[in-house]
DNA sequence: TTCGGAATCGAACTTCATGTACGGAATCTA
DNA sequence: TAGATTCCGTACATGAAGTTCGATTCCGAA
C-alpha cells in the first residue's frame, strides 16, 4: 500500500522542457510579453499539455522561483550575520555566478512576482534576526517590523540595481555598500 | 499668429473622466485586473474615444503618475536633507494625506510602474544629494550610484510596507526609522 | 446667434491570447 | 506485454485589445 511510484518520464521531460523555455525566453523579452503560445512552442509540447501540468503562466514561474528562492535562503542562513541583519556577501557572490538566470528573474524585464517573492524572503529572514537579537536592546526604540522591511527592501534594491547595471562592482564591494550604509546595530 | 487657443472643454471633461474611473477602480481592484473596457463604462465614454486619447491602458497610467510624481519631488526638495541623503518626513506625511490614492497605486494592488517611477525618482534626487557633498569625502570609499540605489531602494521599500500595511506608526516614526537605520553621512 | 470644425458616440469588425474538450496515438510502468 | 497514463493536435468558446467610420453632438470664435 502506499506505493511509491516513480514520476512518469513524460511527466519530468514536459516540466523540464517548460522551465528551460521559460528561462530562455525571459532573456530574450520581459516576462509579460511571453505567452502561452511561446511556451510551448519553444517547449515543443502540445497545448493542453501545459494546462495539464500548470494552470497558468505565474504558475510555472513559481515552480521555477521555488528554487530560487531556496538558493536564497540558504545563502542568508550559511554565512553568520556579522554587523548587518542581513549577511549579503553570499547573495551577491550567488548572483554574480547565476546572474544571467537571476538578472532576468528579478530585473527589469522580469516579473512583480519575482519581487515580491525575494522581498517576502528577504523580509522573513530579517525578522527572524532582529526577534533573535531583541534581547540586547539596543533599538528598543525602533518597530522591528518597520526595520526588517527597511534592510529587507534596501538589500533587495541593490542588488537588483546591480543585476540590472551588468555588475559595475565585485560582490564584495556591494556587500561593503550595504553592510555600510546601515547604521551599526 | 500661434493663437493660444483654449483647450476644448470636452477634452478636458473626458480625460477628468478617465483619471476619476481609474482611481476609483484600483482602489477596487488590481491595476492589472481593469479592463479598457472597465474604464470606459465607469467614465462613460465611448470606446473609440478613450484610444483618441491614450494609446494604452498604462499611457493613462503615465499622465496620472505626472502627478504623483511632481508632488514627491516637491516634498523631497522642500524638506532640508539633514543626516540622512532623501528627507522622509515630508514623503511620509504626504502619503499620509493622500493615502487612499497613493496606496492603491503604490502598493501591492498597483502597477509595477508606479514603483519604477518611484524608484527612479527617488534615485535621481539621492544621486543629486550626493554629488553635491561629494566634496567632504566622508564616502569617498563607497560608489556613489550603488548607495543612491541604496537609500531610495530602502525609503521606497519602507513607504510600500508602510502603506500595505495600513500604516501602523505615525508619519514621524516612519521618518525615524529611516533615518536612524542609515549609517550618519 | 450662427457656423464650421472638432470631439464623441456606437456599433461592427479584426486580431490575438486564454482556457477547455476530446479522441486517437504514443509511451511509460509494472 | 498489457493496462494505464500522458501527450498530441485540432477545434472551439470566451473575452479583451485595438481599429474603422458614419452619424451626431458640442464647442469656440466671430
Amino acid at each position: 500500500m502506499a506505493t511509491k511510484s516513480r514520476p512518469d518520464r513524460r511527466v519530468q521531460r514536459t516540466k523540464d522542457s517548460l522551465h528551460f523555455a521559460l528561462m530562455s525566453l525571459i532573456v530574450e523579452k520581459s516576462y509579460d510579453k511571453i505567452t502561452v503560445q511561446d511556451l510551448i512552442d519553444r517547449a515543443n509540447i502540445g497545448r493542453s499539455t501545459f494546462y495539464a501540468h500548470y494552470e497558468t503562466k505565474d504558475d510555472l514561474l513559481l515552480s521555477e522561483l521555488d528554487r530560487l528562492t531556496a538558493d536564497i535562503e540558504r545563502h542568508l542562513a550559511d554565512e553568520p550575520s556579522s554587523t548587518a541583519i542581513l549577511p549579503s556577501l553570499g547573495v551577491f557572490r550567488h548572483a554574480a555566478e547565476n546572474h544571467r538566470e537571476i538578472k532576468a528573474l528579478l530585473g527589469s524585464k522580469g516579473s512583480d512576482l519575482v519581487q515580491r517573492t525575494a522581498l517576502a524572503t528577504f523580509t522573513r529572514r530579517a525578522e527572524a534576526v532582529i526577534d533573535e537579537r531583541e534581547g540586547d536592546g539596543k533599538n528598543g526604540n525602533l518597530p522591528a517590523d518597520a526595520r526588517a522591511a527597511f534592510v529587507a527592501g534596501a538589500l533587495l534594491a541593490l542588488l537588483t540595481w546591480w543585476l540590472d547595471n551588468d555588475r559595475p562592482y565585485p560582490p564584495e564591494t556591494m556587500a561593503n555598500v550595504y553592510a555600510q550604509s546601515l547604521a551599526p546595530t
